[in-house]
DNA sequence: AATTATTATCGTAATTATACGATAATATCA
DNA sequence: TGATATTATCGTATAATTACGATAATAATT
């Protein structure tokens, strides 16, 4: 019964743990690194940086692409995928807002 | 061979990674804002609060603390958590940190 | 000492994630 | 049209995650 319970918290904490799960693995970082750095939009480019398989490298970026945090549109043969900005911008505010709402409940130390 | 290849990455990818997958579930994150509300740090009033079973939310505090995100010790027979807003600070400043340095890379629009 | 309350751990099952090789799909180029 | 290059998808194996009930561990209380 693996994550089944997830549609009984609310939308905001699924939204934003959506966006965590995206970023929870390190190829899934590099890979952003990487598509930030290059001015174009490089596709093929991060097989060859990464220790990964083709295959592989193509799943992380359909996860990113589903978690909205890339576009990816096809050129020619080739795939070109860039970073949402706008996306990526709303999780950055999003997990800024939870952070500073749980401080402002409390900061005291405890236990 | 499900996350073998992890340590192939630089250790700051994999630090972060590591916190992204620690808010990567709804239930830590409610976890967490009820860590903060609560004054006390409480403990089995989360298991009232979530609709997951005694055993579950177990599992998901250790993983919020193995992640060092909450800090726990025991109180009697019941235990005491709180969130480690050292960490969390952290944790906070270098996401913002990726953000910022991915931006500053480039971000005109692509593709 | 026995009971009670609380929490962690164990055992288990189902789902998801990760990774790869092989293959299919797509479009360019000869 | 045929060959080539690039990428997505399929099939598969392994490992990790999620969830629960049952049980063990811990300490306060009677």
């Amino acid at each position: 019964m693996a994550s089944a319970k997830t549609e009984e918290f609310t939308q905001k904490e699924q939204h934003l743990a959506a966006f965590a799960k995206a970023l929870s693995h390190p190829a899934r970082i590099a890979i952003l690194k990487i598509l930030a750095q290059q001015n174009a939009c490089i596709c093929g480019k991060i097989v060859e940086v990464l220790p990964l398989a083709q295959s592989t490298v193509s799943q992380h970026l359909k996860e990113l692409k589903n978690a909205g945090l890339i576009d990816g549109t096809v050129d020619g043969p080739k795939s070109c995928y860039c970073i949402n900005w706008k996306a990526f911008a709303k999780f950055n505010a999003e997990f800024n807002s939870l952070f500073s709402s749980l401080k402002m409940q409390n900061e005291k130390a405890c236990c």
